[in-house]
DNA sequence: GCCGTTTTCGGCCCGACTGTTTTCAGTCG
């Protein structure tokens, strides 16, 4: 079997919860979660990196991890993992995910009542055993009671759009409040990454019982688990949890920082602070009693010799060295972007017309729209079989004569059949401005498989742009596998661009493919794959997405004027 | 278990809230 980085991490995460079970210095459970960190955040696979020595160089990674990495690749099993499994039932990991128990209960419901998993704890919860044990009071016991009925149903991270319609209205909701100055939703939101697992909240008054009890009376919050003078926490309605920190304005800008995290980059900049004798926290940064910073993050950062990090770059993943040397990308904005290479109109699946396309895509100030329907394929409702896709090009040449400030560019998005020919014949394609190719079928193939039909199909001579490259739907299917360095070595000499795809359930690429691709010198799309008038908004998830791959405006192609684009996209015809 | 322009040993981010205690441990973010 192959290991992926997201096995490895994996692998240590299960040791860091075991060793935690049994007790071990928290210390170096620690650096067990920080080395699966490191590992998942790693913009290559492991096994391509080289050997221990490779393993070596990464942060939070010494001899003994090192060493555990290519045992694992090699072997694909760990023996101090097995170890550990014969010493710790299994059924403990589980119970050690439940909110309210940690290490020291698991290790006491384990050690008194023999309670090895869930359906035992909640057996020790129903016959009374449990209020016999020392340190499980009423309240914990009902919160366990509460925690194991939750349990089936799972907690579960929502699309960054589902987050946003929750998001919205609490933030508008919370601004109202009397004494409320700002209020910022932070996390992984404000982070822009794609899927959010809870609601992070920061108010800005100077007295905290108000906010606190105006979120009581908020019609969307199912249940407050937490209440203090400055910090609540609770769950909404549709069962996103919930935190919430009231601050005064003099450390807003720490607590902000502090609540948009990641963890693992507050932790490194706490660290930061720490060896230049200082200490932060979410009221500020300090020297002795002396607070040097806390009203903007801005400040907070300077105090530190930092530049001011986007929160989409905050991951821990060489943000605050990059700051260090002053050497931060210019992130791509969404006013950049000059237009948009992937749409469609209700001649496919699309819902609006082209006229409607059009219009959308001037009152969005952009200068060109690609419209790519689909090609006729099975699967694909209403495909343009070439007739029809003549017809549309007249159609886009007369609409484009009426046109001062945009050009539609004429376009399809073929599809990527199992042996990596194309949909629609070359004699179709060599008429087009640009050619959108994508995989819509046959995503079990295996990795092998996968990887040949699409370099296959970047063999083809009219190729522009490869869609969603991984097929994935957050939510719905993973990413079908595939060596994204031939893929991406391919596509750059070629040259054919890469997309990501904005779609709030694809965002594909992601964002650490994204990096990758960037990384490895591909020119990138970032297009709406509007399939309606509104969902070129999309753009800005798409945005989002570039910016936590560290993309810059030079990366993406549709950052391109018109005349730039229209010569690069002549290089994809041949 | 990792790491080092204060250390190769002795540190390792910082604080709020809760519950069950009698001064604090455990959990969480």
């Amino acid at each position: 079997m192959t290991m992926h980085n997201e096995d490895v991490a994996a692998a240590f995460e299960e040791m860091a919860d075991l060793l935690a079970i049994r007790g071990e210095n928290s210390f170096r459970i620690r650096a067990y979660r920080r080395a699966a960190q490191v590992v998942r955040g790693l913009a290559r696979q492991l096994a391509d990196l080289g050997g221990t020595e490779a393993f070596d160089e990464l942060p939070g990674i010494g001899t003994d991890l090192a060493a555990k990495i290519a045992e694992l690749l090699e072997t694909g099993h760990a023996r101090a993992l097995e170890k550990l499994r014969k010493q710790v039932p299994a059924g403990l990991r589980e119970l050690l995910a439940l909110p309210g128990l940690g290490p020291v209960r698991v290790r006491a419901l384990y050690s008194g009542l023999n309670v090895e998993g869930i359906e035992d704890l909640r057996g020790a919860l129903a016959d009374g055993r449990l209020a016999e044990l020392r340190g499980f009071g009423p309240k914990i016991r009902s919160q366990l009671l509460a925690a194991t009925a939750a349990a089936s149903s799972g907690p579960r991270r929502v699309a960054f759009s589902v987050a946003t319609q929750y998001a919205r209205p609490l933030k508008a909701y919370l601004e109202r409040v009397a004494g409320v100055t700002r209020v910022e939703i932070a996390g992984s939101y404000r982070r822009g990454r794609d899927t959010v697992g809870d609601i992070d909240v920061v108010v800005c008054a100077a007295e905290g019982a108000a906010p606190i009890q105006a979120l009581e009376r908020y019609d969307d919050l199912q249940s407050l688990n937490a209440a203090g003078t400055t910090k609540a926490s609770g769950v909404l309605r549709n069962g996103l949890p919930l935190d919430i920190r009231v601050l005064p304005k003099e450390s807003f800008g720490a607590a902000l920082h502090y609540l948009t995290g990641s963890r693992d980059h507050v932790v490194q900049v706490r660290r930061l602070a720490q060896k230049k004798g200082l200490k932060l926290s979410e009221y500020g940064l300090f020297r002795g009693a002396k607070r040097l910073a806390g009203a903007t993050e801005e400040g907070v950062y300077a105090a530190l010799g930092l530049q001011w990090i986007p929160p989409e770059l905050r991951e821990n993943l060489g943000e605050i060295a990059a700051a260090q040397r002053r050497a931060l990308p210019m992130l791509i904005e969404r006013a950049d972007l000059q237009g948009d290479l992937h749409a469609h109109t209700s001649a496919s699946d699309g819902n609006d017309s082209l006229k409607k396309m059009a219009a959308a895509a001037q009152t969005r100030g952009l200068r060109y729209l690609a419209v790519t329907d689909h090609s006729k394929y099975l699967g694909i409702t209403r495909g343009l079989d070439a007739a029809r896709l003549a017809r549309q090009m007249d159609e886009i040449d007369k609409l484009n004569a009426t046109l001062s400030d945009l050009t539609l560019l004429k376009g399809a998005e073929v599809d990527i059949l199992e042996d990596g020919s194309l949909a629609m014949a070359d004699a179709v394609l060599k008429r087009l401005d640009l050619v959108v190719i994508a995989v819509h079928s046959q995503f079990g193939l295996s990795e092998a498989k996968q990887t040949r039909r699409i370099l296959r199909a970047l063999e083809r001579p009219y190729v522009s742009i490869l869609a969603h490259p991984f097929g994935r739907l957050l939510g719905g299917r993973p990413g079908y596998p595939l060596d994204f360095e031939r893929v991406l070595a391919a596509a750059r000499d070629r040259p054919c661009y890469l997309e990501i795809n904005s779609q709030p359930t694809r965002l594909d690429l992601d964002d650490a493919y994204a990096k990758r691709a960037r990384d490895g010198g591909a020119l990138l799309s970032i297009a709406s794959d509007a399939h309606s008038a509104d969902q070129l908004d999309y753009l800005d998830d798409g945005v989002r997405q570039a910016r936590r791959g560290w993309v810059t405006k030079d990366d993406v192609l549709n950052a391109r004027p018109l005349h730039e684009l229209r010569a690069l996209l002549r290089d994809t015809l041949r």
